[in-house]
DNA sequence: AAAATATTTAACCAAAAAGTTAAATAACCT
DNA sequence: AGGTTATTTAACTTTTTGGTTAAATATTTT
C-alpha cells in the first residue's frame, strides 16, 4: 500500500480509464471488461492492481462481482504532489 | 508528453526522490546520483525520463549540468485526480 | 447433477523498464 | 596537446509489466 502502489495503479491508461469509467457508478468486471479491445483476464489483473492499491472495491453479487471507485487513497497522492509544488494550504 | 508521460515518470520512487530533492533548489547530476545506490548511468537515464517528462529543466555550466524542478505540469495530474473525485473546484 | 455464465488464477510469452559496465562527449586544467 | 572530471550514451542483462489462452472457481439455471 501507500503512495507507491497507488501512483504505480495510476500509471497505466487502461487502469485510468477503468476509474473514469467508475466514476458514473459501479460496474460488473464484465462489463468493464467490454469496452476494451484486450481479454478478459488482462482486465482482470488490471482490476486487482486497482483493489491491492485500494483505488477501487468490490462486492460480489451472485454471479457478477461489482466494482466501484473509492478516491480517498488519492488524498496522499495530492498531498504529495502539493507538497513538492511547496503549496501552502496543502 | 501529457498526462502519461508525467504519471509515468512519477511512478518509480527513485525518480520522486530526485524531483523531492531538487524542491531544495538546482542540483548538479553528481550531486544527485551521490545519493542513491545505483550508477551514475542509471541515475542519468531517471534525470532524462523526467526531462522529457518536463518535470525538470537541464542548464549546463561548464562541467556540470544542473537539474531544477518544474512543478507546472503537476498541474494536469491534480485536475485530472480532481475530476475523478467530482470536485466542483477543479 | 449437469450445463451455462461470470470472473479469476495459472502458466506462459513478449515488450518495456531499470540496472550494469565500458565507451563517448564535453569542459576544465596544467 | 594531454589528462582529469562530469555526464551521457551504447550495448547488454535482469526484472517487471501487460498480454494471451486454458484451466479453475463460484454461482445460477435447467
Amino acid at each position: 500500500m501507500g503512495l507507491q502502489n497507488t501512483i504505480k495503479a495510476l500509471s497505466d491508461p487502461i487502469r485510468r480509464e477503468i476509474l473514469e469509467m467508475l466514476k458514473g457508478g459501479r460496474m460488473a468486471a464484465g462489463e468493464i471488461s467490454e469496452k476494451f479491445p484486450v481479454s478478459g483476464a488482462a482486465i482482470s489483473k488490471h482490476l486487482s492492481v486497482l483493489r491491492e492499491a485500494d483505488l477501487i472495491r468490490d462486492a460480489r453479487e451472485g454471479k457478477f462481482i461489482y466494482y466501484e471507485l473509492n478516491t480517498s487513497v488519492l488524498e496522499e497522492v495530492m498531498l504529495w504532489i502539493s507538497g513538492l509544488k511547496g503549496d501552502k494550504n496543502e
